[in-house]
DNA sequence: GCTTGCTATGCAACGAGTTGCATAGGAGGA
DNA sequence: TCCTCCTATGCAACTCGTTGCATAGCAAGC
């Protein structure tokens, strides 16, 4: 229920259309909060109509027009007010952890198949970590000197990158795990 | 949609009723796969028309009557066929992460009760750590003498305590960079 | 000229997940 | 005795999220 808030956050750190914002979902903001173009468009009217959100119709040339929107008064009330409460316990979904324990009822080939899954999953994580990585050197080259709101957006950043050596460390032991069964 | 492949698993490492399947939602696999008791009691439903578990009513004294569910052969079937497909990237609901980006926008005040927010939050997480720091001790004693299965819901206990010692390191972080501001 | 790919927005249908409520027996305390 | 809590299951309504598809202009390569 919270789409809103991280749509209001991003919005307010940059103006953006509902395409741009699916791309920092994809990238940034999607470490911790997942949400597919059609559900940012959806939500976008829909505050636009509550007056969270202003859109402005924004000419390209050599690209479709888009609808850029910017955070209203009233939008920036609502985060405010939503800033207040309590915070939600995060939500979860390892399709992983499932398949591993799922792994102590599958036959020789089932666990080799599995553990061709893992080392491809291990793969992308670590590209992940490499882009988090080369993201910080480039928006964060100073750590010294952040304003507050840079401040903020790096220490996320800073636990996105704790959480993918975290996983690259445990996939390193799940596949030790894996392979002496 | 691998709710079903999460209850499988679970009970297949013990049958039990939707309540219990619950309760081990709520505790180990929730982790890494969150459910209420409302989904689970429409997923066994479901699982049990197409055959995948059997019912068996279950008269207990002092207590309300249960329906244990088992794992049925076709169950199995659609199980070993699951692991055989490509691990799904983990979907992530972090509310605490909106927030603290979201920090920058709120005055002293609101900032101030965030900080008592996450110190909350980080409360909540030493607990969890605690609680698997003994389920460790007690479930596997001998970590050096472990069947195969055993070996496989530890190395996934494991994930779960390497989490929360990453998260916890990452909230002390963020309480620095929030008072600091 | 054709295909492929990227930006950009959106509908419709379906399936997953949440919330509120209801029932019902027994345990334990005020 | 009444109230509250725990076990145990479930319905109904609603919202959220996903999937498949459609459109449309422009760029780049074959």
């Amino acid at each position: 229920m919270a789409l809103e808030h991280a749509i209001l956050v991003s919005l307010l750190e940059q103006p953006g259309s509902g395409y741009e914002l699916a791309r920092r979902f994809e990238r940034s903001i999607g470490r911790f909060w997942t949400a597919t173009h059609q559900q940012i468009y959806r939500v976008l009217k829909r505050m636009e109509s509550d007056g969270w959100v202003t859109a402005e119709e924004v000419g390209q040339d050599g690209r479709p027009d888009k609808r850029s929107y910017s955070v209203a008064a009233s939008g920036r009330a609502v985060l405010t007010e939503w800033l207040r409460g309590a915070v939600q316990p995060e939500a979860v979904r390892h399709d992983l952890a499932v398949r591993v324990r799922g792994a102590a009822f599958a036959d020789a080939a089932g666990r080799a198949a599995l553990i061709a899954e893992v080392e491809r999953y291990r793969a992308g994580h670590e590209e992940t970590l490499a882009r988090y990585l080369v993201g910080e050197k480039r928006d964060f080259p100073d750590v010294s000197a952040l304003e507050p709101g840079d401040r903020l957006q790096h220490v996320v950043l800073q636990g996105g990158i704790a959480y993918e050596r975290m996983l690259l460390a445990w996939l390193d032991d799940v596949l030790i795990t894996l392979r002496s069964l």
